[in-house]
DNA sequence: ACTTACGGGACTTCCCGTTAAT
DNA sequence: ATTAACGGGAAGTCCCGTAAGT
């Protein structure tokens, strides 16, 4: 038997902990809001206690901080990688526009696996109890849109360089329209419980960016 | 001494009350989410009591019920009424589309008076509190959504009978969109605190619908 | 039967049970100290519920401070009656001085009725937990030890107008002293578990006060 | 590199870190009272964690009878030491007894340091928590305040052989009384926040002790 | 000698709803 | 129609202590 030390099941442990956790209070989030995923809650899903728990996090809206703030992350990234891919699949910026958007597509279209938390926008979901969070929670709330707002709008100051958009557009307020259109597209979704409301939603932004961006006199 | 019957004062009073209660758990739930506006807060608010809630309200769910229902009946009527308005003021389906979209840009434009609750879509918002509340609600949330989708459909359709549309989109598909884009911009609204956020939004809408029913041989 | 507006027991059931669970917190604050008695405590005590403890106090530290806001209340009537009582009894200061000191020992040489909470000044038990308590605590606190001087300090300038002090000493200093008395006998009353070191404490101060203020050429 | 045993930083860091942790445990017990003073705010104040804590004390109430054996340990030497500097400036025991209280006096009147524990006796903070404390440490409040006084007593007997007092008193009860002044002094001291109340008190005492054992016929 | 992770429970607070009374 | 009193329970916080490891 090999040593503690080196045991990565024992190793790992602390962070284990935590991200069990975040993530049964990321899908209770989801599910019932923030101030209605009470922590006994989210102790029962994991079998945890309340002395784990303010073990790794100092209160709840703590855990609230730690939650929005790997959401982003974890957004930041996904976008970063996505763009990344489309940029290597081609030379063109509206073929990465396009290729990213279908990217982003191809996942709302894919069925979720079983057990997978109700798709919903963790920030989406913060904004609808404003008040019931502090404001570093809405400082990353803000951030994380205007991340994803001026990486998008240089993508499209590049579309917009190249093709002659149809219709006079500022690249921001269209950066931010993908992103309202994403959040829609969740909320959608819940209402009506239907998991393809999103990319129904995405096709119509494809259709919209083809026509804006769309070469020359048309057929 | 007047009968209590026939005195306006107090013969309104009734619906007054419950008016009162419904408007400042209306704002409050805008605010702070439905799990987080508790009776109490809606109590001091108003300056009523417990008795007297209840006495109007069977308990807090109902109140919910109560909340959304108006707020769904509202929605209704007014898109109604500006359909109508839409629809005295050109024969031309297309013009009466976009002349109800410009009313909705129009009232998304306008500042809210101050003391407004925080702009949202009640329904919105319980969508994303979904399991906090009873399938009554839920029923509600939905079939308001289906009521928005089928009445523009139908709009829809008739625009599209007449103006090719420039690519192949399912009626239902963008009303739907529409929905998700109004959705959308009230949530970027309040992520970014700033109530302009939804105008912008519905410019694009209005960008994309231009361009998609755009009479033939584009300049 | 009587309809329950005259009804005694149920006219008075306010004041009775805010009473009930003042009176049930005080002993319980004297036996085990303020930041030990739990509310759950104080409710066992009298049978009531968290749901009556709310309705009647904002909170533990709303409980304390009305808890010394009566017990001080308190201490100013005794003490105003005392000194009346004193002040009947006879025209010379010293003569009142002395009446009203043999008076509030006669009180600590009575045996406590059984289940009287154990003997200790309220306020002196507040002064041991001082950051544990509100500055609105604080300041009755303080008013409460600066009522008592000023009014003893009246009185011992009286005496000491008529009976030249055999040593010079500041009237306010010595009321002070002798609400330290005070203080200092029930402390070692609850040190030694003798109910009768207050009065012990007591006839020291008699002494002194017959020695500082005996009438001319001694013995 | 030396043997840990006899490196002696090392050696002494035991007793280093049980020191600091009954120093900040001391001055928190002051502030706070002992209930109030858990013993993660003891961690925080010395930046130590839970398992040092439970290394030297196995419990909570483990810390409190090393908290005042010290403080009474400590009382002894010091009223030890007094005394025979008492006893070494006069062979009279009267000299003796007012060049003690004295002594007291001066320490009183000298400013504290700042950043010292706010004045209190420790003894008498844990008489206003009494039930909150073990019966061991209650024991030892008790012997603290018998050892005090059967010191005490004894000098005052001896003083009363040689100087009749004017007033028939009994020493136990008058070396008890200097004990009480001393605790109610400090009592008034945090009441009103002022750090000379002790010696106000002190300084009536003296009055009081002048008085008494006055030698013959006055002036 | 000292740390981190955690268990289990107690404490303050507050919430929803009922009842008796008016 | 409205109020005050109160029940009963749960939520968030924090506390004391243990245990495994280093």
């Amino acid at each position: 038997m090999r040593s503690a030390i080196s045991d990565p099941a024992k190793q790992s442990s602390r962070s284990d902990t935590r991200r069990r956790i975040l993530d049964a209070a990321y899908a209770l989030v989801l599910r019932h809001g923030y101030t209605a995923t009470t922590v006994d809650r989210v102790l029962r899903q994991t079998g945890l206690t309340k002395g784990a728990f303010f073990h790794y996090f100092q209160s709840k809206s703590d855990l609230a901080l730690a939650l929005i703030e790997r959401y982003a992350a974890e957004g930041r990234e996904s976008l970063h990688a996505a763009l990344v891919r489309a940029e290597q699949a081609s030379e063109d910026p509206l073929e990465q526009l396009l290729f990213f958007h279908r990217d982003v597509l191809a996942r709302a279209e894919s069925p979720e696996p079983a057990g997978a938390p109700l798709a919903g926008c963790l920030i989406a979901c913060a904004a609808y109890e404003l008040e019931a969070h502090s404001p570093e929670v809405r400082a990353v709330m803000r951030s994380a849109v205007m991340h994803y707002r001026s990486v998008l709008t240089s993508k499209l100051r590049e579309v917009a360089a190249r093709y002659q958009p149809r219709m006079p557009v500022d690249p921001a307020e269209l950066a931010e329209h993908l992103y309202g259109v994403y959040d829609g597209g969740l909320v959608i979704g819940r209402l009506l419980g239907d998991s393809q409301a999103l990319a129904r939603q995405l096709r119509q932004t494809e259709c919209y960016l083809r026509l804006l961006f769309a070469p020359a006199p048309w057929a």
